[in-house]
DNA sequence: TTGAGCAGTTAAAACGTTTTGACAACAAAA
DNA sequence: TTTTGTTGTCAAAACGTTTTAACTGCTCAA
């Protein structure tokens, strides 16, 4: 035997023809219970595995999904947002589970994104992960909704968005966040994040928070935010124009762990004791939260559901069967930080 | 137009046949300038995409990698090992760069793996990565390279094997730890690892550390050795065994950073102090090691480039050039748990 | 005795490319 | 004038499946 076996030299030692054979390996109920067993026991002598690309060309689908995952532009190039990474490996076995392979790729969010995986039949579906700057966004999604393109993406599911969405409840996340420091006395809170249209994800927990203290009757000081992106690098220098300020303040919410972390390096490099003078609190729970020094009260969001849910919504949607927007529950995680 | 356009509807629309769109579309020389300029603008316009498993079928190669991740069969099933979620990153990169999508599979070693990617024709070549237990995998490489299979492995480059690798120099990323324990006066180590020809890239880390220190006349003993696999876990335990069994030392090297991480935990809970009591050096240079507490002296691995040299490792494999093993060198970065 | 229904099988037609071999049209050489 | 070559194009043959439609034998009812 030459080269791979076929379908046709299955079915020339099994004595049958090859729509048989076809039919006899997915276990088509066409085909007698005695002359399956005789194929699948000759393909299996000869190792023969069926040719994906000509099944998914003939069956019109591949059974594949694509994974494009968009880093913040400015963050450094060799570092991946390890909460996306966990996510990762939760999509992965997902996938597996449903029988489907799994593609990955890494966008960067200025390059126009040539999301031509469906387009090309590589993948019957799309799964769009990373905090993205969802107002570019809003004009790619048209299109690909446009194309009848399958996708769902992982971020904040505003009211106007066409799209299908996986979430985590930021809003209530932020309230956690909220209620904790207020129970610890420390109302005089510091945001770090971007708390704009543009990241609405941060912007929920901003809402969020903002609005418990509210509820308490405190009320947030504009003056106590910065503008970050969730690199440790960006709440680190956020952190520090705050403190270059005089800016002062007994807390500190950081819209995600990277900020948090890079955020407690600036107030130690300050001087600024965590937490007898300030108390941190983060949002993500990635796995170095717990390494942290101090460790790092945090928000955590469940990524091996979040990877589940996302898998499974994106199944229905290109099976066509009834899905909607998905909202995960978020969960305090207390630590050193703030006790 | 219904449905996605082929390219006869192209040739339609240009008024040529589809052979030579086919040809245009790939700058063949055999087509005129005016022609290929109009087929590509009628595509274009019909926003056509060549459909990748016809191509695939037809060209007998499918412009796809597959990557496979062997997890220690006792990690926690939702935490992957950062330093191999670094190395994704870096493979992906260099996978888009030269063209080649990417196929991603979590194994676990236990289960056998159906490698099956190269023979169904999904990839034209495999890239393993895990620390594994290379004893059990020895028949699983011969019955890869018997079928032809073209892959790299990222790993130990034991003299037998028989398999094409890539991977850090980790006898010299040993003797570099030493070196470094030895100048600072701590010669007194124990370490925490697996030093069987199981693992054997812990086995070569913990060689050049041997050497080193014999090459400056000083012995390590046996009884300061404790056998972990890499995780938080095991090093936690395999550390606490120690102290339970009364055997002191003044430094620790441990064979992964996430070992050490749960060595200086251990450490910790028995009052021990890093680094006044013990000093701890690590191997890997995950992101975690620099917010450790103290952050971590570690010999750093540099996944960028293993990143890239598995891939074009392999890409050479396929196209039948020459290729040999690989060894990447390693560096020692100095914090705070050693000085 | 015919006809309908069923179970098992097969030949042949897709699927959308790439590539081979043939064939025009025209120019240059004999 | 015939030959030889060159350039561009095309029709048709792969690639290895899945699926449709057709065809056997059968059995069973009318």
């Amino acid at each position: 035997m030459k080269g791979k076996a076929t379908s046709f030299d299955i079915a020339h030692y099994a004595g049958v023809s090859q729509s048989t054979v076809s039919r006899a390996l997915r276990n088509s109920p066409l085909v007698n219970e005695e002359t399956r067993r005789r194929v699948q026991e000759v393909a299996k002598q000869l190792n023969y595995k069926v040719d994906k690309n000509a099944s998914n060309l003939r069956a019109q689908q591949s059974s594949t999904l694509a994974l494009l995952l968009f880093e913040d532009p400015t963050a450094d190039e060799s570092q991946i947002n390890p909460f996306f990474l966990a996510m990762l490996g939760s999509i992965t076995r997902a996938c597996a589970s449903e029988g489907y392979d799994l593609l990955i790729s890494f966008q960067s969010t200025s390059a126009d994104w040539q999301a031509d995986y469906e387009d090309s039949h590589r993948a019957d579906g799309i799964i769009l992960l990373g905090y993205g700057d969802y107002v570019d966004y809003q004009a790619k999604f048209r299109s690909l909704l446009e194309q009848n393109t399958k996708f769902v993406c992982w971020g904040a599911s505003v009211d106007n968005r066409p799209d299908l969405t996986v979430s985590c409840d930021n809003y209530g996340g932020g309230k956690l966040a909220a209620e904790h420091l207020l129970k610890v006395n420390r109302k005089d809170c510091a945001f770090i994040g971007d708390a704009s249209e543009h990241s609405p994800e941060f912007f929920a927990r901003y809402q969020g928070f903002k609005d418990e203290f509210t509820r308490h009757d405190v009320t947030l000081s504009e003056r106590k935010m910065a503008n970050a992106i969730s690199t440790e690098e960006s709440g680190y220098h956020a952190t520090r124009s705050l403190i270059a300020n005089n800016i002062v303040f007994n807390s500190l919410f950081a819209a995600s762990d990277l900020i948090a972390i890079g955020a407690i390096r600036a107030l130690k490099e300050a001087g600024i004791k965590v937490p007898e003078d300030v108390h941190v609190v983060g949002f993500d729970n990635i796995a170095v939260a717990s390494f942290t020094n101090p460790p790092l009260t945090t928000v955590q969001q469940d990524t091996t559901l979040a990877g589940q849910m996302l898998v499974f919504n994106l199944l229905k949607l290109i099976r066509s069967e009834e899905v909607e927007n998905t909202l995960l529950p978020p969960k305090l995680i207390i630590r050193g930080s703030s006790i």
